[in-house]
DNA sequence: CCTCCGATGTGCT
DNA sequence: GCACATCGGAGGC
């Protein structure tokens, strides 16, 4: 499913009303994968074993993560959506992550980190469940009319931020551009 | 019911 | 680089 996640770099990906271009995903398997929710097949966790192409919502700390579930090798595999170029609605997206702030947000991180993706977007628990193919629903997913590609190399490194499976380099992003989040490592990582 | 802890973000040293 | 806010999921009792 590292191909998927592959696949997603320059995609457009509009919610309520902001589009932006996708630059950074993480790829997650199913019961294999240790650092994947999907690991323990709960009702949380369910709907990654449901359908490819809906938007898996959860929360963390507070802030909202976006996945768009796949069809992987095996069950339950999904991408997370962790950053992206604002190219439509800038203005919307500002004033999203500029409330409750006071120095304003640059544009480059207005979509920069799973959660200010989100958060930019407007994505919400309300959204968990989208299919994302359907140009109806307020989160979509433009497989077809992606974007000029940025003229950066796609490089891989680990996942951000996660304990368990540290070492894989599930982590799909252009190379140098300033939207990128950077990486963490997990202070108690393992293998 | 209670405890632990994370696929995070931000601010400060 | 480090601390901490923050809150629901998951599992133990």
């Amino acid at each position: 499913m590292a191909e998927q996640a592959r696949g997603l770099l320059g995609v457009h990906l509009t919610g309520h009303g902001v589009t932006i271009q996708l630059t950074e995903v993480e790829a997650y398997a199913g019961p294999d994968d240790p650092a994947s929710h999907a690991y323990t097949r709960t009702a949380r966790s369910e709907i990654m074993y449901g359908p490819p192409g809906r938007l898996y919502v959860y929360r963390i700390h507070g802030h909202h993560c976006a996945n768009v579930v796949v069809r992987g090798s095996g069950p339950a595999a999904a991408v997370l959506l962790r950053a992206g170029e604002v190219v439509d609605g800038v203005e919307l997206a500002r004033a999203r992550r500029g409330a409750a702030r006071s120095t304003p947000v640059p544009d480059d991180r207005l979509a920069s980190g799973p959660g200010n993706l989100c958060r930019a977007l407007g994505i919400t628990m309300a959204d968990l469940g989208t299919d994302l193919t359907d140009p109806a629903t307020p989160v979509t997913l433009d497989t077809c009319r992606r974007g000029p590609l940025p003229e950066l190399p796609v490089t891989a490194g680990p996942r951000v931020g996660v304990r368990r499976a540290a070492d894989l380099s599930w982590r799909f992003f252009f190379d140098g551009h300033p939207t990128v989040s950077g990486y963490r490592r997990h202070p108690r990582a393992g293998g």
